[in-house]
DNA sequence: CCGTATCCGATAGGATACTG
DNA sequence: CAGTATCCTATCGGATACGG
């Protein structure tokens, strides 16, 4: 429990998410999603360096699994998919981005204590 | 590189960062001694759920490393030892309040897309 | 009271090979 | 184009034992 303005918040919710954020890629795709709107799988692999494609997977379908982005088939061929935030990734995203810039300011400084 | 209000961020500081607070504990730990100020090694044991001593002991030493907590040595018999967030740990809790109110208020609905 | 050292099972991260 | 399957190593999380 963490108390601010008398009111009490439950950080275990958070726990699950901020953890699924920590992960390699996680972040970065994140942020290119709510950059760029609706990406493929390839597109986002180059965008975010090249992972390999069993670890980008895994981290869309984690993402997907705690609600923060969805992806839709569109049928071709070749088939193609198209990953985006949801409603509730962009939200998180916009709360985060304090916490981003914070934290790129302080980086170059002593550790504040 | 996240896109806000046309400014980039650079998402790799946070990446470390992110990454330590979701871990074990950690958020628990940033919590608690937000809400308490100074506590000893044993107090914030017993707060968090009395988790084995060698993750406590890491954890706290990774929030050290981070520059979020800090380690006060208090010469007596026996040894004490006071730990508290320092004023980046300060300021990073507050800039994650909404994040966790959010997240807390998100998770009994569904997700979101 | 405040830790460290060691061992051990469970995840995370990465390489290589293969598929609709 | 968009993945899955397998294997291997590193890190995480927890138990037990011991030390200043």
């Amino acid at each position: 429990m963490i108390e601010s303005n008398g009111r009490q918040i439950c950080i275990y919710p958070s726990q699950k998410v901020i953890r699924v954020l920590g992960k390699q890629y996680t972040l970065l795709i994140v942020g290119l999603l709510g950059n760029r709107g609706e990406l493929g799988f390839n597109d986002i692999a180059r965008a975010v360096g090249r992972p390999r494609a069993n670890l980008l997977s895994q981290r869309l379908r984690e993402l997907e699994e705690v609600g923060l982005a969805r992806r839709r088939i569109i049928q071709q061929r070749p088939v193609r998919v198209a990953y985006s935030l949801t409603d509730a990734g962009l939200q998180l995203r916009k709360l985060l981005i304090p916490v981003f810039e914070w934290l790129e300011s302080v980086q170059n400084n002593d550790k504040g204590g």
